[in-house]
RNA sequence: UCCUCCUUAGCUCAGUUGGUUAGAGCACCUGACUGUUAAUCAGGGGGUCCUAGGUUCAAGUCCUAGAGGGGGAGCCA
């Protein structure tokens, strides 16, 4: 279903209905020609390509063509024909225009011409009309697509777990408050602290940083449910790899053992990749050819490859007896540095890799324990290039076990009520784990800063647009 | 937050050991060209050299502080 006005520039480079009057409407990236015939190359974001509109220039009010610029919003009514260059098939045989919105060619700060990311991450509310940022929403719209159909077609739930939440329990990392309360003159308690009582939830609250204590609610009843939705760190990180806002895909399965949930990340990941291969192909090979020529080589590889699967232990066996100077020195029970996945994923055996068995003191509470004490059911899947894309584990199931790792921990029970709860009445051994979307997606595209595969980045200092 | 590098025209960048009036390509404006392909050709306009101090006869260049940005690290997805 579409207006029947309007031909979208996608379908008319494809059409073949030649000779045909149709109406295009879109963004102006370049005009040449003479005084006799303009040439006008125009895109409206359905797909990579513009389509080439000619204009027999005596035929239009000379005022109108002026404002023909690149960035100016046009409407052009014409016959589809075929192209007389070379450059395209099909063009559009302009017999009126029609100017939504000029865009003066002094000021407008888009050329024709490429321009830096980082600079476009300053006019990120334009940077969506170039090349490079069509493509890369094209493929986040593709991405976010394929993941629910899935999951939908393997039989999970999308489950809406909440955005603020109560609960500070989930250990992931600083949060953001949500108040209602004025900040310049707080209500106190009688020792002086602010009274969170009268804020609207009528205690603390905060953006969320994981829906996956929720997400095991909906596995211990539904089975099989994922979560795709917004998620909130106020860390102060400052790298290419790291938002404030960004958007985590959470499944959670009961009846998963460790090794059911390798499984799924695995084909999971692939078949992502795959899909993008499928149906974003122009789009992933003009990236490939403008920002990363190794790109669609490095996915086909990955589709291609069994992930590699070795515990922690086995890890720092590696590195320890790799003779790599390392800046970190491995040690047993010290969390891997970058370098050390980076070795791992990168030289030594050159495709993603899952190590399991983390020691229990580096992982969160909830973890299942392996029978040796020290070590969890743990899984991170790492990625070239990126490192972490995914973190998982088997939960604790056992309630007597959960409350020890609570108590040992010193974690605030009370809060947690309604998830030990799970455990007490039918409990069920069940696994999940969380991808980062813009993880994900700067490997899909091959783009270097997270901040460019998100449309409007939120980072330290950064909330604009 | 720490380390490191960068900031010169609208954009991308050059600018030598500190030395006359700060340059180029692209963009923009004017003109030429009857089918262009980041069109081409000719001409023109365009500068708070990030900011504030300091050193010096002299600072885009050296020093100090600050702001903004990149990369690396940590935290993590």
């Amino acid at each position: 279903m579409s207006i029947k006005s309007r031909t979208k520039v996608r379908e008319a480079l494809v059409s073949g209905e030649l000779e045909k009057e149709i109406t295009v409407k879109g963004w102006v990236r370049t005009r040449r020609g003479n005084k006799n015939i303009a040439f006008i190359a125009l895109n409206d974001g359905s797909t990579l390509n513009n389509i080439q509109v000619v204009a027999d220039v005596p035929a239009f009010p000379e005022d109108l063509l002026r404002q023909v610029t690149t960035g100016a919003c046009i409407s052009v009514t014409g016959t589809l024909t075929p192209s007389m260059g070379s450059g395209q098939s099909v063009e559009i045989q302009a017999k009126s225009i029609n100017l939504y919105g000029p865009a003066d060619p002094a000021t407008y700060p888009l050329q024709k011409k490429g321009h830096s990311l980082e600079f476009l991450r300053e006019i990120a509310h334009l940077r969506p009309r170039t090349n490079t940022f069509g493509a890369i929403l094209r493929l986040r719209h593709a991405m976010s697509y394929a993941i629910h159909k899935y999951f939908n077609d393997n039989g999970f739930y999308y489950l809406h777990t909440p955005i603020i939440t109560g609960s500070d329990a989930e250990g992931a990392g600083e949060m953001f408050r949500v108040t209602t309360l004025d900040m310049m003159n707080p209500p106190r308690t009688e020792d002086g602290k602010i009274n969170y009582r009268e804020d609207f939830f009528g205690k603390e609250t905060n953006l969320t940083v994981s829906g996956q204590l929720e997400g095991e609610i909906g596995a211990l009843a539904l089975s099989d449910v994922y979560t795709f939705g917004p998620t909130f760190r106020a860390e102060n990180s400052n790298t290419p790899r790291h938002l404030a806002e960004f958007w985590m895909i959470e499944p959670e399965m009961a009846f998963y053992d460790i090794h059911d949930n390798m499984d799924l990340a695995e084909d999971f990941l692939k078949y992502l990749i795959n899909y993008a291969l499928e149906h974003c192909n122009e789009d992933l090979r003009f990236l490939n050819d403008m920002y990363d020529k190794e790109l669609l080589s490095r996915l086909n590889s990955v589709i291609n490859s069994d992930f590699v699967r070795i515990t922690y232990t086995e890890a720092i066996d590696i590195l320890s007896s790799s003779g790599v100077k390392f800046e970190f020195p491995t040690q047993w029970g010290a969390d891997l540095q970058s370098e050390h996945e980076r070795y791992l994923v990168e030289k030594h055996y050159k495709k993603p890799v899952i190590i399991t068995g983390y020691p229990k003191t580096i992982k969160a509470f909830y973890m299942k324990q392996n029978d040796d004490g020290t070590t969890v059911r743990a899984m991170d899947v790492l990625f070239p290039r990126i490192g972490e894309i995914v973190g998982g584990s088997q939960r604790e199931e056992n309630l007597q076990a959960l409350e020890n790792r609570i108590e040992e921990l010193g974690i605030p029970r009370e809060e947690l009520w309604w998830y030990l709860d799970t455990r007490r009445f039918g409990t069920a051994p069940h696994a999940g784990f969380g991808l980062g979307f813009e993880r994900m997606m700067l490997f899909i595209t091959g783009m270097s800063n997270i901040r460019d595969v998100i449309p409007f980045p939120r980072t330290p200092n950064n909330a604009e647009f």
